[in-house]
RNA sequence: GGAAGGGUGACCGAGUGGUUGAUGGUACCGGUCUUGAAAACCGGCGUAGCUAAAACUACCGCGAGUUCGAAUCUCGCCCCUUCCGCCA
């Protein structure tokens, strides 16, 4: 959510920007419904003050009732009743259309009305040359044993799989991989180092096992919740299935004041994700692109306002530095306002190249939240003159399980159907070359 | 799932209807003292709304109610702890 005062002082500004990113934006509204509030509540806060002056001399007359006071109290009661009734109405209309207006896009995000007006801002590698031709993941991983989507179809429906196997291992083997790699000081400056970042800490991530469930609550504070028919909610309970680590790692501090000695929070997380893949009907339906449930290393962080940008950039040095780790060529799209997204005041994807469908596929994205989520999460920093401020927050892949072994699958295959395991993941499969 | 107890400021912990926004302690910040530090002593120290500011208002897990007046009483919900049950 947005500053009330921001709006208040850029309305033109919140009309020009909401229009970017493409959101339905009452600004004028808005505004008459803060008035209004604003008016109410200032007649309520009078109303108060009267309420407990007369309680106050109730109080300091010893013994005897005061009918006339008790008879004034009574009607007061009544009136403030009415007002507050009348606030809580107002304040609906106010937060519901408050939560409407987007995040402010940072100053170098390219304005665009479409994905296609994403801009390309970096491509890394090269395309493998094969002379063979190249099989996609699914022909190879199927005839592998490595995946078998049928009977996941007949157990638990479409874009679910099995995995199976040596995949697993690679899965496992990615994991260990970037859970050593985030987690090392020594890595992290490196990786500092190698990308120019500058005054940027070298601490390193926390590895965590969050809860697979939130709360509606939660959810709907991430500003998440939306689109509901995407999410799965757990019937019977005021719970989803997260369809992100973002989503619960988010949302860990709500209602907490952090220390700032606390700043930067790194975490890295672990969860499988849900998704209900609504609207994308018949897209990716083969292999293990697009599925409803995919496992993910998901960076999530949390620092002081002037720091946050340098966080983002950080997050996204990371992704160049795992996918260049496995020598997967890659390019990185700076989204423009209509791709951002709603809470992101910047946005980048990356794209790893699939020799299949001889194109770039995302595979990741970096979130720049600003104080757009902790905002209504009021997860907060006492900063060290005592001052208590709105954290930033970010959020990046650091791998979509799924897509990365479809990307390693497809870029190290080799004529008689084997894969040649990327060199910095050997060392966790036992020191095979190739499965 | 059943039973009991409990949720108060960064932390611990008083407070059971009226100068309590909240005793006290710890931590933290400033000062005195000291060669320096520690100790001791003095002072400061919640969040948010509306404000130029003061005043005022709200907040003692969340929501509703009783009352002239609620951290304190009632109801519902959430969470935590312990015991029992079940279980990877």
């Amino acid at each position: 959510m947005l500053d009330i005062k921001y709006v208040r002082d850029n309305p033109e500004r919140v009309k020009e920007f909401s229009a970017q990113k493409g959101c339905e934006v009452d600004v004028d509204g808005l505004l008459v419904a803060d008035a209004e509030r604003r008016e109410v509540a200032g007649k309520l806060d009078s109303l108060r003050t009267e309420r407990n002056k007369i309680a106050d001399k109730v109080k300091q007359i010893k013994g005897k009732p005061a009918p006339e006071l008790i008879k004034k109290g009574k009607q007061l009661k009544d009136e403030i009743a009415v007002l507050e009734t009348e606030l809580n109405e107002i304040d609906g209309v106010f937060i519901k259309l408050l939560k409407q207006v987007p995040n402010i896009p940072h100053e170098d995000v390219p304005v665009g009305f479409s994905e296609d007006e994403n801009v390309v801002a970096e491509v890394v590698g090269k395309p493998p040359k094969f002379d063979f031709a190249p099989k996609n993941h699914y022909e190879l991983a199927s005839s592998r044993g490595w995946l078998d989507k049928e009977r996941a179809a007949k157990v638990a429906g479409a874009r679910f799989a099995y995995i199976k196997g040596d995949m697993v291992k690679l899965q496992m083997a990615i994991v260990q991989f970037v859970i050593d790699t985030l987690t090392s000081r020594a890595k992290i400056a490196e990786i500092i180092k190698r990308f120019k970042l500058k005054n940027i800490s070298d601490k390193p991530f926390v590895p965590v096992l969050p809860p697979l469930m939130i709360k509606t609550e939660m959810y709907d504070a991430m500003d998440r919740l939306e689109p509901r028919e995407d999410r799965y909610k757990i019937e019977d309970a005021e719970l989803w299935l997260q369809g992100s680590a973002e989503h619960v790692l988010g949302s860990m501090y709500a209602g907490e004041i952090l220390e700032e000695k606390e700043l930067p929070v790194r975490m890295l997380g672990y969860a499988s994700s849900f998704r209900q893949e609504a609207g994308t009907y018949g897209k990716d339906m083969e292999g293990i692109i697009r599925m409803h449930q995919f496992d993910k290393l998901e960076m999530e962080g949390f620092s002081v306002g002037e720091n946050s940008f340098g966080e983002h950039l950080l997050f996204v040095a990371v992704q160049k530095f795992l996918l260049e780790e496995l020598k997967l060529p890659y390019r990185v799209l700076q989204k423009c306002t209509y791709d951002i997204g709603k809470p992101n005041a910047r946005g980048v994807d990356m794209e790893v190249w699939l020799p299949a469908q001889g194109k770039y596929r995302e595979t990741h994205t970096a979130d720049y939240m600003t104080d757009y989520q902790s905002r209504r999460l009021k997860t907060r920093v006492k900063r060290t003159d005592g001052k208590v401020e709105l954290v930033h927050t970010n959020d990046a892949t650091a791998f979509a399980l799924g897509r990365i072994m479809v990307a390693i699958i497809e870029n190290y295959q080799t004529k008689d159907e084997k894969v040649v395991v990327p060199e910095v993941l050997r060392a966790y499969m036992g020191g095979v070359e190739e499965v």
